[in-house]
Parts: structure tokens; sequence; C-alpha cells
DNA sequence: TGCCACTGAATGAACGTATAGTCAACAAAA
DNA sequence: TTTTGTTGACTATACGTTCATTCAGTGGCA
């Protein structure tokens, strides 16, 4: 159907591969535009192209499918921000405010990607793999998080009660909701008030986020 | 099934209100168990004690049964924060600071409650019907908490270029985001820390939120 | 190098199931 | 008696899955 022809000198192995990249790559694209409801294997054939069995093929299931898209996007998300953070020469800081900026920035909060992770949490209550993502990955999320805190120091919490996880757990989430603001009101969160909003809350335990610049 | 006998002398316009209800309800019921995907019209009847073509008697499809099951969960989570914020004889540090707790405590953040929303914005970019609610209740509510806070006085940005309306959707977008914490990992983040997080995120703005107490 | 048997990716018709929606019949309230 | 909330069998169809078939790519062999 579009004219993707791509008779250039493939082995089999590399053609299957491709195949299945594209029939995720398709998925994603369809939950954005229609929603988890409007995936229909039909559907994920015919806008990559090819036949109606091909699904079935590559992923035994639909649920496999689905699983294996998610999983794309997760790990393409998760290799982002332990990108962001890994620089140990850095100081904490500097990682920390690249790590937020990274998720809330293009190329991570993508349309099309935000609207995976929104649909499948959506799902993740009944969907037991769907949940155990989810939770594993904020896990992983919000550890890392915390250890980076943990190398500037304590919080100064105030009589807030918040210990470092609390602080972690929270920005984690925070990252989350700016992230469902972007899909249901567009352009309404601009990617530098989110983060700005980041750091203004940072500040409050980390006065040394209360700066001026942001890299 | 449920043995509810409700052969308690109700005219019959009540018994179809009841019923209405019931069937709403029982659709909540099921979106927090099996997520949309698992909403079927014939469940929705069994769960209810009914028969199988009562869902479209009184919603005539099943998309109007959904449509209006995400009215009913926004009216009410509407009522709720409208009235936290509605006393003006209270100052609006105080009215702001009940706002956020009754959005992130029984029973507004009710798991079943949260489910729903979180279903709907996964479906929202599609379904203009809900993107609709979403965007229309979530441009309200900024408008309002917009409001509050222009009454406390203009923001002490800094120069994070955060205006009185980014201070007021950056607080909205964190709320929903603690939602989705609630949802997809249970218990890792206390309501009462996610109140603190608020107060500090604000208090970077408006130092009256700095303090001790929460009320 | 050229031939050919074999592999396996891809096809698409066919099938079974799940489920949304219809409707004639019923019984209790008005 | 009329109205109407409710029933449950029935219809239509959308969709996931299966499978016999096709045929280009591959590798062994002469």
């Amino acid at each position: 159907m579009a004219g993707s022809e791509k008779k250039t000198e493939l082995t089999r192995a590399e053609q299957k591969k491709a195949t299945r990249r594209k029939l995720i790559e398709t998925t994603i694209a369809i939950i954005a535009t229609d929603g988890l409801s409007g995936v229909t294997l039909a559907k994920v054939a015919e806008l990559a192209g090819l036949s109606r069995g091909i699904c079935n093929y590559h992923f035994r299931t639909k649920d496999q499918l689905l699983l294996e898209t998610f999983q794309t996007v997760y790990r393409e998300h998760e290799r982002a921000w332990k990108n962001a953070l890994a620089d140990q020469r850095m100081p904490p800081i500097h990682r920390l405010k690249r790590f937020i900026r990274v998720l809330l920035l293009p190329p991570v909060a993508d349309f099309n990607k935000v609207a995976v992770w929104l649909a499948f949490w959506g799902e993740a209550t009944n969907r037991r793999n769907y949940l155990y993502l989810c939770t594993a990955m904020d896990q992983d999320f919000e550890n890392e998080v915390a250890a980076v805190l943990g190398e500037i120091g304590p919080p100064r919490n105030g009589s807030s009660g918040m210990d470092l996880g609390a602080v972690a757990v929270a920005l984690t989430g925070m990252i989350d909701g700016f992230w469902v603001q972007y899909l249901i009101a567009p352009g309404r969160l601009s990617p530098e008030h989110a983060i700005s909003a980041c750091l203004a809350y940072l500040s409050r335990f980390y006065p040394e986020f209360c700066d001026t610049d942001s890299a």
C-alpha cells in the first residue's frame, strides 16, 4: 500500500526481523490514533502492507504482539533515561537535571510513545504482564532517582516527613502526570514549564536546584 | 444473583433510576477489575443481576453506557473539588490545601474511580467525546486553581519563567500523576506524601505553603 | 558455475467465537 | 386497560486464529 519496496538485498533473517519491527511500529501508531481497542490484527497487517495471517505468524497471539509492543517502548525509554544518568563524571545535580529534561522533551516525550504508556496503564490493573512491567519499571526508575539524590545528600524536608524515597517516588509521579497532560491537553503545559515545575519541587528539598540556568 | 431485593415500595420512576445507577456502578467496578476492554454488556447485566437486554434499554448503545459512566465519575469528582474551594470565608491558602487533600485522599482518590479516569484517558485520544470531557474538566480545574492562586498573589517565580497559569497546570498534572502512581504502584506513594509533594512544589512560588500543619 | 531440492516467510480463504444490538412477549404498575 | 420496565432468544458481524498453499531465497551437489 504505502510504497515501501524493500527489495534491497536483505538476508532472510534480516527481512524477518524488519517485518517484526514494522508490525510493532504499526501497532504503536494504531494505539496512538485509535487507542488500544482500535488495534485489530487485520488493521495492523493492512497498514504494514502485509497479509492477514502475518501477525499470528510472527507473534503467536494478539496478546503477545501487544506485550512485545509495550516492551519495545519500555526498553527505548529505559535506555534513554539510564543514559542520561550514566556519566559519573558529572555532578549528581547536573545528571538529575539532564534526566528530567530527557524525560519531558522529545523524542522520549513523543505523542505516540506517551499514548502507548497511557494505553497500557489503563489496562494494567487487569493484565498481569502489563502491570508487572509497569511496576518493575517504576521501581527501577525510582531507585535510580533515589540513588542520585542520595549522592547529593539527605533532603531538607522541613516538617514534611518526606524521606529520600518519598521525594523520588513523587518525582516519578510528577513526570507521569506531565505526560498525561501532554496527551489530554496538548500544548497547555510546555515541556519547559514541566521541567521548571520538577525543579521547583526538588528545590524545596535540595536548594541547589533553585537556580537560573537549565542544562 | 447477588441477593439484592429492592421490592421496597418504589415508584416506577424511582426503580428505573435505581437500575440505571446500578448499571453504571457495575460498569465502574468492571473497569477497575478487568479494564475497559473487559466491559461486556452481558457481564454488566449479569453482575447487576439483570437480563441481557437491559443495558440497551437504559442506554441505547454500549458507547452511551460508557460515556455516562465516565460522566458520572467526572461529576462526582467535580462536585468534590468545587466544594473544597467554595467557602469564600476561608483564606485562599487554606482552601487550596483543602482542595489538594480532597483530591489525593479517599473517597475521591479511590481505586475504582482512579481506574476509570486512567481507562478513559487511555482511550481519550481517539474518542472525541472522552477527549472533550477530559480536556474541558482539566481546563475548568486549572482555571479555578489559577483563580485561587491569584487571590494569594503573583507567583515568586525566580527565573523559572512560570506564570500563574503555568503553576496551576503543573499542579493539575502532578495530581494526575499521583493518581497514576496509586494505580500502578499501589502503596508506594502514600497520600500524605503526595500532599506534601504538592505543597513542596507550591512553596517554591508561594512561601506561605512552606509550613508545618496541614488542614 | 549452474541446477535443483528444500526451507520457511508470507498469503488469504475459511472457521469459530464473542458480543453488540433487536424484538416479540410478558407482567406489574399506573 | 394502557403503559412501560424487563426478559431472553435471536441476528448480524467483527475479529482472532488456523492451515493448506505459494514461491523466493538458500545451500548442497554435480
